[in-house]
DNA sequence: GGCGGAAGGTGATACAAATCACACAGACGG
DNA sequence: CCGTCTGTGTGATTTGTATCACCTTCCGCC
């Protein structure tokens, strides 16, 4: 658990445009959270009650069906905070996502409330919303592209760029069968995907782990 | 064309909740425009410049990729705006869409100058913003999860669903051709889709028209 | 050090959908 | 009334992916 004022420290780093008098509210009226790796910060269907604010690590985000089928969205960067949460919130409506922790993450929970209110308030908040909702479509229109017209391999691929873009490193640590769940797809698939790119000198496997060459 | 008297009974029907003040500056600044059935209003790469909020009519709203296969992402109703409008033209991005009339529709096209100084000025408008976001937010994820989980007999049925519902009638003038291009697959898989569909009584097939029975 | 479980490899088969090929029917203009 | 074009129906074939079956390897643990 950080200090309180390397909490701040963290806040202004990573939120710089917001007011000195909004920051401090957040941090009055916020909970300061730390998240262990692999850990799930919210389910399908349950409802939202405050949104995260993410301060460090990094949080993948699910869309998941009755069947119990998934794939992955996008993930959340420090800076970020999940456009969802702040659709459902509003609307009192239960939750379309899973968000899961990919490595120590520490977060600010807002309360709803507390949210809107400051959409009036503060001018830097609501451009921030605004900002997330940007976002997120984007990033929600391309993942979206992805799955409309690209094949698998040319899927697989994509995720490993984005994976080390977001991860920051070109040492994947993930099993195949994570990887076919995030893309919807089965263990097998990836496998075979994997070796053919092997061969090709674009990867090299290892066990729980891909190292990403000329990607 | 519609005269000014109507035209302001359209606006003030479809966006009950903009203020009177708000309504006279759009009504001075936006730019009020009809267009015929089938006509594309912008196309993937273009940059844009002013919003469209839809007074009467029909829009949809497509996906393109750079070989030309596009897909159906969703319909703008009266009272609606296209989210994406907002998203780039603030981000001065090319638009990542394509939108073509259904039916003649009535628009005003507002600048997005204009547009972003109102966020500031009127509550009834950044809630306006707000909620477009929300709601498209939502259809899009809609959109994606059928892409992603759905076969393609799903798929077609969800479509006819929602063109019935944006349309409001249960005869549909489209060829078997143009819903093949929306869902991003080919006219005979549709044909035979639909022949399925039509010996289960669910709908009735014509030349250029779908009658749908039981959805 | 052997055992069990998780990760990964690989062939065989199944299946949905895409593609190719062609026939036919209704609309419409000359 | 004929030719052409667009829309539709349908068989045959191919392709990408999913599924099943089974095996090997690696790792931690009792």
């Amino acid at each position: 658990m950080a200090t309180q004022q390397t909490q701040d420290d963290l806040f202004r780093k990573n939120y710089p445009l917001f007011e000195d008098q909004l920051v401090h509210e957040i941090e009055e009226q916020g909970e300061f959270r730390t998240f262990p790796a692999d850990e799930v910060l919210m389910r399908k269907g349950q409802y939202i009650r405050s949104t995260m604010l993410v301060l460090n690590g990094l949080i993948k985000i699910y869309r998941e069906d009755d069947e119990g089928n998934e794939f992955l969205m996008y993930y959340l960067k420090p800076g970020e905070a999940c456009a969802l949460s702040l659709v459902c919130a509003a609307k009192h409506e239960a939750s379309p996502i899973m968000a899961k922790t990919v490595v120590e993450t520490e977060v600010m929970m807002v309360p709803v409330d507390t949210m809107s209110e400051w959409m009036g308030r503060y001018k830097s908040w609501y451009q921030f919303v605004i900002e997330t909702y940007r976002n997120r479509f984007d990033e929600l229109l391309i993942t979206l592209d992805n799955v409309a017209f690209r094949s698998m391999d040319e899927r697989l691929e994509f995720y490993l760029k984005r994976a080390k873009e977001a991860q920051g490193t070109t040492l994947l640590n993930i099993s195949h069968h994570e990887i076919a769940q995030e893309l919807n797809t089965s263990r097998e698939v990836v496998s075979r995907l994997l070796k053919k790119m092997e061969q090709k000198g674009r990867v090299e496997l290892h066990r729980n782990a891909i190292e990403l060459k000329n990607l």
